[in-house]
DNA sequence: ACGAGGGCTGAACAAGCGTTTAGCATACTG
DNA sequence: CAGTATGCTAAACGCTTGTTCAGCCCTCGT
């Protein structure tokens, strides 16, 4: 949620600051970048010039064509999933022939190794914070922010449920992200201190990054209109949660630990 | 969890109670039906005579090759997708042929269709409120159970992830339990009120499933050898957020009110 | 002006897919 | 015992898929 990093240095009292609401979705999550939320690029503009000193295979110039296809491959996976996305069907979508997508990606799978890699890059640059963090920044920021990143964020739920290579990769950054800033939530006071924060931040990122993969399920079965309703609805309950807690005593912590130390000492 | 229903039938006094320990997972879930957790029959066993009084198609006696079929294509489907399961692959491991295959079920998707139908046949029997809802029975019990369960859990979490109409019904169906066993334990005095209880079980669940579809991510990050050791290390970490909180004050609920209310004011 | 080369394409190919067909055994029914 | 339905299979069909191939067009260096 990048929460931590804004506890840490914004003010608790009252007003909150300037780029949303107080996050309150459920992972700990990327580090929000300084300006991260402000003007997303629009999202068909060909990407940066893309210095080729890093250049690992052909990643030779990198715009129109080549680009266009690779967008639409992560829109497509996104929506039907790789096997039920057509080269043919790609190729549609970016107004080109099946045989331009394997010239510039070798084959299908190389096509979606270049997906994963545009993605994980974009993931390392922070440019994800906002959307796995924070999924509530309140309205006409919200859908701005959707429109850009829904069809990388379904790819991405569509990565991380499956558990291939690239959801854990996502996974293990975000994790690692998630263990700072909890660190520094701890840190600034504003954080339950944990037994162990590794194990805390694993499950505190399960249960945002869940949250966030079957937010249309909630959705649907409220009869709500759309996402951003949906995140405006949970929001609230996400925060009860997060503040007190769903039980009203530690009863069944305290079970809990009658149990395994009974065990222990067995 | 089915915590709620225990809940109101278990002192919350010091040892828990037979059947294993304090529900701990994310979810308030499925019904608890008394029993749920004894002896789970062997995966393989065909089923029970299945009183042919409910057929509602080709539904005739059900055993040998096409309950074999229907259990090859559940484990198959979970494992590598609808898409990524050919009927040839289904029909060497029920060791038939494939036209066999599409002779019982009269094509691929009705093979899904019947998969489906029999998986919310056993979920509104209740029988996997032990698993879609407490994760940490303890030890044995769990192992025993997930062996028998975890193909089909795999086969849900794709569903629930793809956000198909499979996943959906057994959304809505631990939905509506959800909400029973949630109005159930505040009742019961021992969880915290809501002020919008549909909407609290759907983001409830959504937590407990979504830890539950990414727990393998857990696993592998924080590298312990099997899902047990997972769901025990992330057992007490879900107590504590359920028990305390995350927050050490309401800081950010507060914020969040303040902006809803000069928004709503405006 | 004129080759050279890269972006790009239409058409075709081999492989794998779901499905169909024709037919074999076995078991039940009269 | 004849007749018939049932469980089941081998082989093949048609289609879609990812991929290849030969060649077009258009730009650019000389």
């Amino acid at each position: 949620m990048s929460s931590a990093a804004r506890i840490s240095s914004s003010p608790p009292s009252g007003a909150p600051d300037v780029d949303g609401a107080p996050d309150v979705d459920g992972a700990p999550a990327a580090p929000a970048a300084p300006g991260a939320l402000e003007t997303p690029s629009t999202a068909d503009a060909p990407d940066a010039p893309e210095t080729p000193s890093t250049a690992e295979v052909g990643d030779t110039d990198d715009r129109t064509a080549r680009a266009r296809i690779r967008d639409a491959a992560l829109r497509l996976f996104g929506e039907d999933g790789f096997d039920g996305t057509t080269v043919r069907a790609i190729a549609e979508a970016a107004d080109v022939s099946p045989a331009l997508v394997v010239h510039h990606f070798g084959s299908k799978s190389g096509l979606r190794d270049a997906v994963d890699e545009h993605l994980l890059a974009k993931i390392a640059e922070g440019k994800f914070a906002a959307m796995t963090g924070s999924l509530v920044p309140s309205g006409d920021e919200y859908a701005d922010l959707a429109a850009e990143y829904v069809p990388a964020m379904a790819y991405l739920a569509r990565s991380l449920a499956e558990g291939g290579d690239v959801g854990h990769a996502l996974y293990q950054r975000l994790h690692a992200d998630a263990v700072a800033y909890l660190a520094a939530g701890v840190e600034a006071g504003v954080l339950e201190p944990s037994d162990d924060p590794e194990a805390r931040a694993a499950v505190l990122l399960n249960v945002g990054l869940g949250h966030m993969i079957l937010m249309a399920h909630l959705q649907r079965t409220l009869g709500l209109d759309d996402d951003v309703a949906a995140a405006v609805r949970a929001a609230p309950i996400m925060l009860d949660l997060y503040t007190d807690g769903l039980f009203t005593d530690d009863r069944f912590r305290a079970a809990w630990r009658a149990q395994t130390d009974t065990k222990a000492t067995q």
